[in-house]
DNA sequence: CTGAAAGCGCTTACAG
DNA sequence: CTGAAAGCGCTTACAG
């Protein structure tokens, strides 16, 4: 079954092919009553221009790529359809590609999604070497860093002050009167996590509170992986910490779930802070304290850059830092006394 | 900054241009030499053959459509994860598309995908109109339903029986002991929900187990919509239910949280059991007994009719059906005697 | 084994 | 205001 081409829209209208695409582009002056009997035409023959040929003769291929670490994780599935939801008003489709942070991947993804000729690439993955990404700010297709920072290279950032967002889970545990804190990181060479985990321990300095480095592990980023590292640090000799500040809301549940799992009441023996105030800390029971970044401003600027970027010029590379927030739940609380007896 | 393209590689390697092409695509013959030359070059040059002129001359885009409800929504993304990695190890990319469940977002994502001349489609939402498919369904364009039906037209389709998932949800609470059972649904639109419910409705019926029409609440497929709607069931006049049957995870939380509002213990006072099985399910406390669909399992199925299907030609449409499972965690027990008196 | 040429479905100057 | 023609980057018969 053929499709119907331009070819077909302009026999049938009686007109040349320039005429029906100056018609449909609004190019060049077209009669009205001309244009009006194309568009019937076309309406009749059911005709939809290819974006392939148009994009071929150099116009938008109306596709965007969006990297992330992995849809299937709610932090990023929620930054998707924010994404999806900006592109699709706008015309543009978006290709998704998950990651898992494995510059492999990174790598392969960028490559297709250039052959493909997409508009621009949105990036909120991580990387184990952002050097990896020098090569693709040179060229002329149009990238935006988001939620992430690449420090190496020049180009649009919208972000989060995760280091502040550090110092925020660190004043609030701090206030609530804990001195015995742990960490939970993922991988320490993800950029946003390391300022977090900076962030927490310099507001900790700060206040005097010292900050045994054995207590703060780095894992990866799911909540097995929470669990088995929050077992750790409970079961851990010494005094047990009161508090725990995870990088994230997937490790933060991993944390619940060991405390459960060793009979730990959260939060009267042991409190817990996340990170990304995604739609899981809303369902554990307790309902997780977090830090919110306000991720629909943040997909908002970083799209409008993404489409507004080649216009503007390679010359000034904005780098937008918006601020946390602190979401107080139920998982925080007060250290009680028995916290230490038990252990 | 012009990319380099296939004559540029030709001249270089002092070729022609079909040469290079049939080097590329290992189509006629090449001599040796000259084909590790032509190889050599396009190494040097870092020439990516565009996805788009190849399209043009009806080659593959190696692009493929996945319309679902939502991406932020657990279930949904999980699936999304899955196609994406198989997609991406055949070296296709997708384009993910929210729908909302809404025909005019469904129809106005098939329009772009067929404008961007996808490989294919798989189909994940519902939709409130099937016959907006049928358009579609007589292109050539391969479609494959995905946990979905659309029994008005002629297109593959690989999901789970969800009467059955709904018979298992009843049989498991009915051993359990319970007698007076609740539903809370989502659009009734819906035919998988909708097989769901009358599944569970007939395994009430054949165990001679009354189901009181007023207890079944259809609503949106939203936690907040779930725990609004349970609040309704909980707090309704007469004997409350000893157990709900929530037809999706999201909506078993809701009615998690409405019996946490209302200091209705579950599974003491209250069962729930959900549906799908996401990643939801394991994170809340009590964990939810839930009915599990074979995702992984599903999507390589219709993954595979959608890339292969093709060649098979219209002819034979399969249809196939997946068996649920039914996972026990702590949100179901038995009725207790209590549960009766509070109300 | 290799190359000249036509063509995929569009857009864009350029004449008229 | 409208059309003939060239060209985007490839692939595919078809000659040689």
């Amino acid at each position: 079954m053929k499709t119907t081409t331009i070819y077909d829209i302009a026999k049938e209208a009686g007109v040349s092919i320039a005429t029906v695409s100056n018609a449909i582009n609004g190019k060049g002056k077209v009669g009205k009553k001309k244009r009006d009997e194309i568009f019937q035409v076309m309406e009749r023959l059911k005709y939809q221009p290819s974006v392939i040929a148009s994009a071929l003769m150099g116009k938008k291929t109306y596709t965007l790529g969006l990297l992330i670490p992995d849809v299937s994780n709610p932090f990023f599935s929620e930054i998707a359809r924010s994404v999806e939801d900006l592109a699709h008003s706008a015309g543009y489709s978006v290709i998704v590609c998950s990651t898992d942070n494995r510059d492999e991947r990174v790598e392969k993804y960028i490559q297709l999604l250039e052959q493909k000729s997409v508009d621009g690439i949105l990036i909120g993955t991580g990387m184990e070497n952002p050097e990896i990404l020098v090569q693709l700010s040179e060229k002329s297709l149009p990238i935006v860093m988001i939620a992430r920072e690449a420090a190496a290279i020049s180009v649009h950032s919208v972000l989060t002050d995760d280091f502040k967002g550090g110092a925020l889970a660190a004043g609030h545990l701090l206030q609530l009167g804990h001195s015995r804190m742990a960490i939970l990181s993922e991988n320490i060479k993800v950029s946003s996590s390391n300022e977090r985990v900076k962030g927490f321990e310099f507001a900790l300095f700060e206040a005097g509170v010292p900050m045994d480095n054995k207590q703060l592990i780095s894992c990866d980023s799911s909540i097995k992986d929470g669990k088995r590292a929050a077992l750790e640090l409970i079961r851990g000799e010494g005094l047990r910490p009161s508090a725990i500040f995870c990088c994230n809301d997937l490790l933060a549940i991993g944390a619940l779930q060991a405390a459960k799992e060793e009979g730990v009441r959260v939060p009267e023996q042991l409190s817990i802070i996340g990170f990304d105030n995604t739609i899981l800390s809303t369902v554990t029971d307790p309902a997780l304290t977090t830090i919110a970044q306000p991720m629909d401003h943040m997909v908002k600027l970083a799209f409008d850059l993404l489409i507004a970027s080649p216009e503007s010029g390679d010359t000034i590379k904005q780098r937008i830092v918006m601020q946390p927030e602190l979401i107080i739940r139920e998982s925080t609380d007060k250290p009680s006394k028995q916290g230490n007896q038990d252990n």
